[in-house]
DNA sequence: CGTCCAGGTCTAC
DNA sequence: GGTAGACCTGGACGC
């Protein structure tokens, strides 16, 4: 089965479906695989009541999207508006970036996004990408891919068709809740974040609390202020976490300052002294609730070349 | 071999 | 409310 998405955001807003892919290092995270060659990415979704589906998401007809179910069998009727969803969902297509596009367009160092940039590459759930980022705390990328392929390969469910454990659909939080915190320490090598990666698949598994519903909610219903202090309130969530797993839900309002983003964005300035992190927020207020959108975007600019 | 540090966070002052 | 110190892991690097 296969069908194309238009490549608009709700105001017509144009979107480019590669700079989303590539808008941050997840699409390298398993169970996605990102493909350079076709500028494509692969990745599982779950389908209620089915097995997961192992789904390729490539440039299609101009200003469109592909997505392509892949394995064996025919795709029944339950398969397609689940993986419509959850693709429409991965390339944050129902934000609307009219209003940050109106205030990058006016900025020298800014205007180039317009063209389609600012939608952050989204998980299936917004569980897969707390759990990932939790993953990327204090640590090498390289152990960040130990923790998240072995928590996959372990704990995932395999899609139709596929033997690859590395392209199992994300573990659920009743199944990352049922493991010991030795099984953390010991096999999913997270150290001290075993006990964190634990109480939060527990928390969500209890319905303590129910992230996929932050991820539903207005801005209106629920401000960015609020849902930060939730985020907050996870262990192993700091301040860098909340506001990096705020962007892939769309809510761009939080600076992503890390050891990353610091030195990159002091490069990017060319100033003799590293701007202090009150410099970089005074810099992107003008951006409002898109400031964070906006310090992601300046730093990620050379990801991929200007069209 | 030891030290440092990666897309930090938590606890205890 | 602000700030040390501790914390798992595993590469990179210096000795």
């Amino acid at each position: 089965m296969r069908f194309e998405l238009a490549l608009r955001g709700p105001t017509g807003e144009p979107v480019d479906l590669w700079r989303t892919l590539v808008s941050h290092g997840f699409a390298e995270l398993p169970p996605m695989r990102l493909d350079p060659a076709t500028r494509s990415l692969a990745l599982t979704l779950r389908v209620p009541g089915a097995a997961p589906r192992r789904v390729r998401i490539g440039p299609g007809r101009p200003g469109r999207a592909l997505v392509e179910v892949l394995g064996p069998g025919r795709a029944g009727p339950r398969v397609r508006p689940a993986i419509e969803e959850g693709a429409r969902r991965v390339l944050g297509l129902d934000q609307d970036l009219s209003g940050f596009y109106a205030t990058a367009a006016t900025d020298p160092d800014l205007a180039w996004a317009t063209a389609g940039a600012g939608r952050m590459l989204a998980s299936p759930t917004v569980f897969e990408d707390v759990v990932k980022t939790i993953c990327t705390t204090n640590c090498s990328w390289s152990l960040t891919t130990t923790m998240v392929s072995a928590l996959v390969a372990a704990l995932g469910e395999p899609p139709a068709g596929s033997l690859d454990r590395l392209e199992n659909a994300f573990p659920t939080p009743a199944a990352m809740a049922a493991r010991p915190e030795a099984f953390y320490r010991t096999v999913v090598r997270a150290g001290y974040r075993a006990p964190y990666l634990r109480a939060v698949a527990r928390a969500v598994a209890d319905g303590a609390v129910d992230l996929e519903a932050w991820a539903a909610a207005s801005r209106e219903e629920l401000p960015d202020e609020e849902l930060e202090r939730r985020l907050l309130a996870l262990p192993g969530v700091g301040p860098y976490a909340a506001a990096h797993i705020l962007l892939t839900l769309g809510r761009g309002s939080r600076l992503v300052l890390d050891s990353w983003t610091r030195p990159t964005y002091a490069r990017l300035t060319g100033q003799r002294r590293p701007p202090s992190d009150a410099a970089i927020e005074r810099r992107f207020r003008r951006y409002g609730d898109r400031a964070g959108l906006a310090f992601w975007l300046v730093c990620t600019r050379d990801w991929v070349q200007d069209p």
